[in-house]
DNA sequence: CAGTATCCCAAGCGATACTG
DNA sequence: CAGTATCGCTTGGGATACTG
């Protein structure tokens, strides 16, 4: 990473990595625009019906709608039919193991947001499903050990 | 998480979160469109001057302004004078604290990217700045055991 | 309930030109 | 180099109404 003390100027062109070529970038072009990011956090909360997210973001129908068809083409989403006992057919949107994916990004956002926004007690928390430990975001080598953000550094190529 | 296994139909505004009370929604606020994360990466890059960020972005000098200001209004950057010698006075912007800790999320963004975006060799690794070893973006217990995210799930409240 | 269709308007993008 | 200023224009947001 770049940190303040060993910030020197830069080199003018010098970014290493052409967008194309990164998934940031990628990520950040299908995923960075004003509602996406809310729609995928209610889809992993568990919301799956069309109505139910609008009605928890307040986002107009046809954004949602836009939305929704730019996540399910590419692949974040699945839209499935399904009945309840009587009841009439419905679908919802589920994730896909792309979307699912996504949780961890996410995930390390919310958390980042819980402590430099809204700096209080978090209104939600990550846990293990079976012993309800708390879980963090974090890096880790191969061999699972855990390593600090700032012994971390990009490697180019 | 959501899986597609367990997905059943949600209940009606059952968004347990307000959006006001989400880390992940304030992070999506301040960081959602078109620009600004890629703003963020390259900051992460340790590019730092205006100029070269316009070169590598290829985005409108207004449009990177304004970033730019609101990133440091938001306190992820710093605008710091600098000199190098027999050079005139320059600034750059810099990450703080809260924008180095912006590193996480957009690392595991671009794991993910990379993985299910891209899919052919990521251009950029992270690794261990001593021993150069790779690292990934996960979830872990505090007391640095790793969790695998479909063992992870929401706590709310 | 789950969308599509329409319309209007504001925001923001992109280009260009200008200033310290 | 590092911005600000201006401007035309497109995108997309938001409200409302309509359909299966």
């Amino acid at each position: 990473m770049a940190y303040s003390d060993d910030a020197g100027p830069d080199k003018l062109g010098a970014t290493k990595v052409d967008l194309g070529d990164c998934g940031m970038a990628q990520a950040a072009m299908l995923l960075g625009d004003r509602w996406t990011l809310l729609v995928v956090r209610e889809a992993l909360y568990g919301v799956t019906r069309f109505d139910s997210m609008k009605t928890d973001l307040g986002l107009p129908r046809s954004v949602l709608s836009n939305r929704l068809k730019r996540l399910t083409d590419a692949g974040v989403l699945i839209k499935r039919p399904y009945r309840e006992p009587g009841q009439r057919a419905r679908h919802q949107y589920v994730l896909t193991p792309m979307g699912v994916d996504l949780a961890l990004p996410l995930i390390a956002l919310m958390q980042w947001g819980d402590k430099h926004i809204r700096k209080t007690a978090p209104a939600a928390a990550i846990v293990e499903r079976r012993t309800g430990a708390p879980l963090m975001a974090g890096l880790a080598k191969s061999d699972g050990a855990p390593v600090e953000l700032r012994n971390a550094q990009f490697r180019i190529g």
